[in-house]
RNA sequence: GCGGGUGUGGUGAAAUUGGUAGACACGCUGGAUUUAGGAUCCAGUGCCGCGAGGCGUGUGGGUUCGAGUCCCUCCACCCGCACCA
């Protein structure tokens, strides 16, 4: 009997399904357990054998929890908004809705084929109203709080309003742009006066109009509207987020991008900044990807401190993190986009400050964050800055060093103890003033904190940290400065000028924004997919009529960014139909939060941050019981392909077989994997690939066969070397497949492809079938037992550990030595069934039939292994001499370290060791080695 | 520049607490069997050497009876971040 893995496959494919095997409810007597896969975005190439590598971890994972006892949630959905399908809308005219159900449709036979066990009633889709829906629910309730930084929580909005009615902002800690209330048109201002400083009264509040105390709220709201500087990528039409931009270019596509000031909707997710950095400790993630969210946040500690300007009103406020440096200030620079610089820069300077101005506004992000560009440029405004605590007048420069976005926007230069200043000073023939005892910084920069301060007044003989305090407590007592803590995350830009996203839940009424309650807001059908002539977004040619809803003057033009709906997808998993709430409380708080999450490490400061995000926000307003979503993650590696190359002979059509190919001048071809078996070329099947190799020469080896050259690179169509699961499900079958991908090597490192191996594991699955089809009631022997009890442990502990590698092999031995020593009796077939039904689970259902088991393998208890056959009677010692294993010793395992001394030392190949020397000493670690050192 | 990661046979890799380096597979070599199959079985396969033996986990050093594993140095490659004050 051979083993039918199509037959096999099929028939528990359509059992499981009639069964409903992998529906899931909660289940208050069971511990819960929850799997999550990536979200994936449903492409129209479908998967390839690189995508399921995650899938097939999860679902192995998910299956060996089940057999555990646990109810284990592992849905599946898809992240349906996007791009691509858009600019296939806008290349073809067909709705994004088709393209992205066609892909679905492929994507859901694929994974349905490789027999992962999803409870496909689960499945969520974010383009589905039903499903964005709530996307806009929370995006409402964002709009409805702000942040209290006392309480360290978001709060309703309705309790500001409160407070400002009552109190005003007096006793209230908000989060905000620190000088909220530039942001608002002058005239909302005016009424406050000049030295007006964020200290809102009640009464100031009160005769406020409508209009603006929705324009004063929009400024503490945590999804507000603002005009602020934004990603802007003219070939995509739409903005960007930060982490969506890679060296100036989209991250999709590879197109430039500028900066642009627009009016956005924003996430002040910067109120978070703290909590997201401080409970990364809390998670089991990988030490990279943690680090590089604590990179994206960038907390720095320091002081800011405030410089008046001379002769005038303003001052100047900057970020350091060295106060302690302070008598080394000799100038100061501003970004030059700082609101101030026009204001302060004197007549004679003028006109170069603005051309200053001016190139630098030209320069896109890439060109001024350029790599190896480092040249120094700057301009002085003529103005200077009064020194704190010196009194000194300072010279204020411009330069586009100094980032508009990061701290105040303007530095206090300390050229002796910042690489950056130095260079400026001596590029400008700037002062630089000694701080640093014994150090010549007019020679060299001296940035690190170790040197004793000079110059510096109180500081005197402090080394710099020791100074940093004592300088913030110097300027606290001044009150020329504060501590301070800063950080690096910016609010994120909520917008995309986009057709295929959430539309949001908001009109306009004199270009005031208001949510819309009554009704779910949908996306409006439009007769192209493209900005109008006006550049306003796509859904700005939707017509009154053609929206579900229509209220007050115009609808929002904008529709959420991709993030948006993946931001909490797993949420919606716990209760995909609720009608009523975006999840219930009550199946939040059996099945939250995500227990194991497994996917690529491409969403660091993107979806795992925003997730993050997002989860505390609805922790905060208690529609969620936890606040972070995910408790442990693994990021699996990417698999490459293996590339096949075919050389030809410059400027002829013969081709020459790899080993020869140094004898000619040739040049290096792409060849179709699927002509290539073991490297040897299939070449009638290569003359048939394209009309220009149809009378293609070949130089073939001395064993007659042209044999191609490889590489292993990243699978793409334009390298031919993507392999698909189809094909090899359709020739090995998912069980294989699905133990090939986990035999490769460890989950998390990248690994090429190679399809020759893939037949070591289906001829073990083969094997094991045919341990399965002698299957007999009888009595086991002890060796046999010893080898299960043995696999059982192997397999479990290394489940525990993600090693899913090693499971295989375990299994593979298992089988190996099984067939070896007979042991085809049922209660040793019946536990191996279960061993291997995570990673083959057709195969295993079948086996666990054939061995007379009982109901669905599925739900078998996880065999525990037993003490008393993993101890060994007997152990072979290796002894060795100075390290050096030279022969090997079987002994009693119940021997004592005394007597195994003694008989290692009474061997006959002992003697012939030690010849010629002494022993000097002896050492047995019982259970493992003899070492016998001699000299 | 900073941060994270990875270096072990021809290939993918294993070695979980410092204790027989290369398990398990692929590939390769030889053989058996068979109405040739991408089947099965047996033997071999880290490198050098006929052999005894020697050498071997990126480099060089150290700790130890014993190091792929711990410490230091350097090198290569991959991935982030990068004028963040």
């Amino acid at each position: 009997m051979e083993y039918d893995f199509q037959a096999i496959e099929e028939r528990w494919k359509a059992q499981w399904k009639t069964d409903n095997a992998y529906r899931v409810e909660e289940d208050p007597n069971r511990p819960k357990y929850y799997v999550l896969d990536m979200f994936p975005y449903p492409s129209g190439a479908g998967l390839h054998v690189g995508h399921p590598l995650g899938y097939i971890a999860s679902d192995v994972f998910a299956r060996y929890k089940r057999h555990q006892g646990f109810n284990v949630l592992h849905p599946m959905g898809y992240d349906s908004f996007g791009l691509p399908a858009e600019q296939y809308a806008i290349q073809t005219g067909q709705h994004p809705a088709i393209t992205t159900e066609t892909n679905i449709k492929r994507y859901r036979e694929q994974l349905e084929q490789m027999g992962f066990c999803y409870d496909w009633t689960r499945e969520v889709r974010t383009s589905d109203p039903k499903y964005y829906r709530w996307t806009q629910w929370i995006f409402s309730q964002l709009f409805e709080s702000w942040y209290d930084v006392q309480a360290d929580k978001a709060r309703p909005i309705r309790q500001l309003i409160e407070a400002l009615d009552s109190n005003g902002l007096d006793g209230v800690h908000l989060a905000s742009d620190s000088k909220w209330w530039e942001n608002l048109a002058p005239k909302i201002r005016a009424p406050w006066g000049d030295d007006f400083g964020g200290q809102l009264s009640a009464d100031q509040w009160r005769n406020c109009s409508d209009s603006t105390k929705s324009q004063i709220l929009m400024e503490f709201r945590l999804a507000y509207l603002a005009d602020s500087e934004v990603n802007w990528c003219p070939a995509l039409g739409t903005v960007l987020a930060n982490d969506e931009v890679k060296d100036g270019l989209s991250e999709r596509g590879g197109h430039p991008v500028h900066r642009k000031r627009m009016r956005q909707w924003i996430m002040r997710i910067s109120a978070y900044a703290k909590r997201l950095l401080d409970d990364l400790d809390g998670l089991d993630w990988t030490d990279s990807i943690k680090e590089a969210q604590r990179n994206w946040i960038g907390q720095s500690q320091g002081a800011e401190v405030r410089f008046n300007v001379a002769e005038t009103n303003h001052q100047l406020a900057v970020f350091t993190t060295r106060p302690d440096t302070l008598y080394g200030v000799s100038f100061m620079v501003l970004a030059p986009e700082h609101p101030l610089v026009p204001e302060i820069t004197i007549p004679g300077h003028k006109d170069t400050v603005e051309q200053y101005q001016q190139a630098a506004s030209l320069k896109s992000e890439r060109e001024r964050q350029g790599a190896g560009d480092q040249t120094v440029t700057g301009c002085a405004t003529g103005a200077s800055a009064i020194h704190p605590l010196t009194g000194k007048k300072i010279p204020i420069w411009i330069a586009d060093y100094v980032l508009a976005g990061y701290g105040t926007g303007a530095i206090m230069a300390v050229p002796a103890g910042d690489e950056r200043d130095w260079k400026f000073a001596k590029t400008f023939d700037l002062q630089i003033p000694g701080i640093f005892e014994g150090k010549d910084t007019n020679t060299a920069v001296f940035t690190e904190k170790s040197a004793i301060l000079c110059n510096s007044e109180s500081l005197n003989g402090l080394t710099g940290s020791e100074g940093i305090p004592a300088a913030i407590e110097m300027l606290e007592t001044k009150g020329v400065g504060s501590k301070q803590i800063n950080y690096r995350l910016r609010d994120a830009v909520f917008s995309r000028q986009r057709y295929w996203g959430e539309p949001f839940p908001i009109c306009y009424e004199n270009e005031i924004p208001r949510l819309i309650e009554s009704t779910q807001v949908t996306l409006p059908e439009v007769d192209a997919y493209l900005p109008t002539e006006e550049g306003e977004p796509p859904l700005a040619r939707a017509r009154k009529e053609d929206w579900n809803v229509f209220e007050g003057d115009r609808m929002e033009f904008n529709t959420m960014p991709g993030w948006a709906g993946s931001s909490w997808y797993f949420l919606r998993y716990m209760d995909p139909l609720n009608e009523e709430v975006f999840c219930s409380r009550e199946k939040s708080d059996y099945w939250g939060p995500v227990d194991l999450y497994i996917g690529g490490a491409e969403h660091t400061t993107g979806h795992l941050l925003y997730s993050r995000f997002w989860t505390k926000f609805l922790f905060d307003i208690e529609s969620i019981g936890f606040h972070e979503p995910f408790k442990q993650m693994i990021n699996q590696g990417m698999i490459l392909g293996r590339s096949s190359f075919v050389y030809r002979v410059l400027g002829t059509n013969q081709f020459v077989t790899a080993e020869r190919r140094k004898e000619f001048k040739t040049q290096r071809l792409h060849v179709d994997i699927s002509f290539v078996e073991g490297d040897t070329l299939d070449t009638e099947a290569f003359r048939n690939w394209r009309e220009e190799y149809s009378d293609a020469e070949f130089i073939l080896g001395k064993d007659g066969t042209y044999t191609c050259g490889f590489e292993v690179e990243k699978m793409s169509k334009s390298k031919f070397n993507v392999q698909t699961p189809d094909e090899l499900v359709e020739r090995y079958g998912a069980d294989t497949l699905r133990c090939y991908e986990m035999f490769l090597g460890p989950l998390t490192q990248h690994k090429p492809w190679d399809t020759q191996g893939i037949s070591g594991v289906h001829n073990f699955l083969r094997k094991t079938y045919r341990l399965f089809a002698q299957s007999d009631d009888g009595s086991p022997s002890d060796t046999s037992l010893r080898i299960l009890h043995k696999t059982i442990k192997k397999v479990t502990d290394d489940l525990n550990r993600h090693a899913f590698n090693t499971v295989i092999s375990a299994l593979m031995i298992g089988v190996n030595e099984l067939l070896d020593s007979k042991g085809h009796q049922r209660n040793i077939l019946q536990p191996l069934a279960i061993l291997l039904s995570p990673v083959a689970p057709h195969l295993a259902e079948e086996l666990w039939q054939m061995s007379e088991g009982k109901g669905s393998v599925m739900d078998a208890t996880w065999p525990e292994s037993d003490e008393k056959w993993l101890i060994a009677d007997r152990i072979t010692y290796p002894v060795s001499f100075n390290g050096k294993v030279r022969f090997q010793l079987d002994l009693d395992a119940t021997m004592e370290a005394k007597d195994v001394e003694k008989a290692a030392l009474q061997h006959e190949k002992t003697t012939a060791q030690i010849e010629g020397k002494t022993i000097r000493k002896v050492i047995v670690v019982p259970g493992r080695i003899i070492n016998i050192v001699v000299g």
